[in-house]
DNA sequence: ATACGGTAACTTACCCTTGGGTCACTTTAC
DNA sequence: GTAAAGTGACCCAAGGGTAAGTTACCGTAT
């Protein structure tokens, strides 16, 4: 098998590992096994466990950011930019839905070149957060900077309770998910 | 220093430790330092990584469980009761804010007494979560049983979100905390 | 009062498994 | 025949866990 299929497979694994198990939980030589491969390829294709950590989280973090980015770039009303956000991630990752956790990820050491990239990919999402969250409260007329941060903090938070609990239900897709959740924010707060 | 003494100071560091890092990314070493103090005396004291984590858990548990069921015993309007109930975990876990995180770790091993234990934590916390969300749908005409487990899900993953955003803050006290989530919850859903 | 035995708190130094990481080698395809 | 894909067997550090000993205190008997 050529390598750079063989690299797609072993990133695919890994994401799936690391999300399950954290990066300090996963181990490479149950994710070389999932690919039916032994760990030195694994070694050889990407050095070390950080590095395939790394090649893991810029995968996601770029499809993410992107995504995200297109959506808040189109813009529309603030009531209907959350849902058109999670429309967004949902299509982008109904078949790779681990992929979100490693930006989130307590577990990785907490200096070095995965911190580091981590983090920037959480500051550009956040910065996203935070540009929808002050849209919102300044339009009902909330201002402190506070209180915009938690906002943007606790959107992020229903997306990682999204994800898990879609996780843990395979047979629904993309757009079942959607359609739930407007349903669920038309009814809960009229939005 | 007598053993119970010592014990809750353990405890307590066992606590921020497991919270911050994860069981997986945690040190038996690392937590005894912070009391200063060596491994054996905490294996004296309770035998292993399991029986510390187990000890740790129990606590946050059992305090979590039963300030949430007084408070959901007391009862009152649907749209009232997340407000409540926030109020009681700030109230509570003011000066243990990385208590929380024990019951929903992602990095303990899956099968075992930690795994049982934490999972039967968060099914009583669960039970709570759904019957607060099936008042909340119900009186807004919304009656999947699906969409119930999701918004109960990511509730719990709003108290998640509000709980770190909490740590980043040590100087926020759970007063501060209660009044902000009051004023962005009425600011955002008229509640 | 003091010597003494026992117990509880605590440490130093060690063992051993797990898992990240590497080397030398074999197979396969062009 | 060579380059890339792939493996078995190994090394080593980190961290969970333990054995044996030391200190300090307390009750008790002389």
């Amino acid at each position: 098998m050529p390598r750079e299929e063989r690299e797609a497979q072993l990133v695919v694994a890994g994401t799936e590992e690391f999300g399950r198990a954290g990066y300090a939980g996963a181990s490479m030589v149950e994710i070389a096994r999932r690919v039916g491969v032994t760990k030195p390829l694994l070694y050889q294709y990407f050095g070390s466990k950080d590095g395939l950590y790394l090649a893991c989280l810029h995968r996601a973090g770029g499809r993410l950011t992107d995504g995200v980015a297109a959506t808040m770039a189109a813009g529309g009303e603030p009531d209907q930019m959350p849902l058109k956000v999670l429309s967004a991630i949902f299509t982008t990752f109904d078949h790779d839905r681990y992929a979100w956790r490693l930006l989130r990820d307590a577990t990785v050491p907490s200096t070095g070149d995965i911190a580091a990239a981590a983090a920037d990919y959480r500051r550009r999402l956040d910065a996203f957060a935070v540009l929808g969250a002050t849209q919102l409260l300044t339009s009902r007329g909330l201002a402190d900077p506070a209180d915009i941060e938690a906002v943007a903090q606790v959107w992020t938070g229903v997306v990682d309770s999204l994800i898990s609990w879609w996780i843990d239900r395979p047979d629904e897709d993309a757009d079942a998910m959607t359609a739930r959740c407007a349903r669920i924010m038309g009814g809960l707060f009229g939005w």
